[in-house]
DNA sequence: CCTACCGATCGGTAGG
DNA sequence: CCTACCGATCGGTAGG
């Protein structure tokens, strides 16, 4: 269960990751983390190329895991489609859970990338969208589901789901896959068609 | 339906807040601002006092709207729990749309509020949220909603409106009315009791 | 990983 | 509303 220890580098990304979100990324100095990891703000960059980088290295990484939870979620095209939605809807909750700190980061500061990263970023965020708006199509196709706007619906669903981070915390009085069935019976519920 | 000319000062804040909007609270300098507005960074201070009373006086001027505006979308008491909840979730988009800048700016910068401006504003803001927490314990008292859980179903309902500012932009396809109506439709269909 | 430092930029002010 | 400027702080670097 004990995880193995975390590379300078690592170290650096996690509090890093822990001011951003809390200060946002503007408003943390270099001096701020390297005070919170116990060293001078000179000798971060030892260990990482710029400011920047760390912000990028989280949001690339978190969208990764974003798109590969998805994907297992969703694999077994067998299944109907209402089933599917819900655990996209469930796999996404669970990403967020697992690390609030960096789905956080990833949700609200991303805009501090500069080019051409930000445009990467925003290109790989459509392209998860979609994958939502594709299942709640097939749906609606399927007799499963009903909107009178599938791409409409498919945002407010995302949206009703991220804002999770600025809210949960571990070790509440509801775990991850009690939050994340809850969410998914909620908002999902109301677009089923009922029998 | 011609607007009267804004103010200096009024001007001021409306262009801030479209850069806090944009680029973050932190990241926008007074400079910038400045430049926008066509004069010179030492000459905004003959108007204002700081940076952050701008940001104060956009924050609580929204917050004030959201009260003023909750409260008349749900005074008539004779009215079923589940409607009143439909008009406060109506008026809640339509307090979004009417100045989609400012609330991004409401909903995202205020943690750049100073002590104890910051503490005042999560108090309003809890309040707020309070109001919308009793009509739907109301709700599931009177049996017109259902949920395991009327605190968690109303902080879902709420983020999932205000995710709505990062996305609307006037004059698109859908008019305001239109998405306060399609929201309240997909949100609470899942929650009202079908008869 | 530290010391010592760089040029740039920040929010804000004085005086007119 | 401008000019000229302030002390502070920023991200980042050189050399060890």
């Amino acid at each position: 269960m004990s995880a193995p220890p975390l590379s300078r580098k690592a170290q650096i990304d996690r509090t890093a990751t822990a001011l951003f979100r809390a200060r946002g990324f503007a408003a943390t100095s270099m001096r701020e983390l390297a005070t919170a990891l116990g060293i001078e703000a000179g000798s971060l960059y030892s260990h990482i190329k710029s400011k920047e980088e760390i912000l990028h290295r989280v949001c690339f990484a978190l969208a990764e895991e974003f798109f590969v939870d998805f994907t297992r979620a969703t694999a077994d095209a067998t299944l109907p489609v209402a089933q599917r939605l819900r655990a996209a809807v469930e796999a996404h909750v669970r990403v967020l859970t697992r690390d609030a700190a960096a789905s956080a980061v990833f949700l609200h500061e991303w805009r501090h990338l500069s080019e051409p990263a930000r445009t990467e970023f925003l290109a790989l965020r459509d392209k998860y969208e979609a994958g939502f708006r594709h299942l709640v199509e097939q749906g609606v196709a399927q007799h499963e589901l009903r909107t009178p706007d599938p791409a409409f619906a498919a945002l407010t669903l995302l949206a009703s789901l991220n804002w999770l981070p600025s809210w949960y915390r571990p070790g509440g009085k509801l775990g991850p896959n009690e939050i994340a069935h809850r969410l998914a019976e909620q908002l999902l519920y109301g677009l089923e068609v009922r029998s």
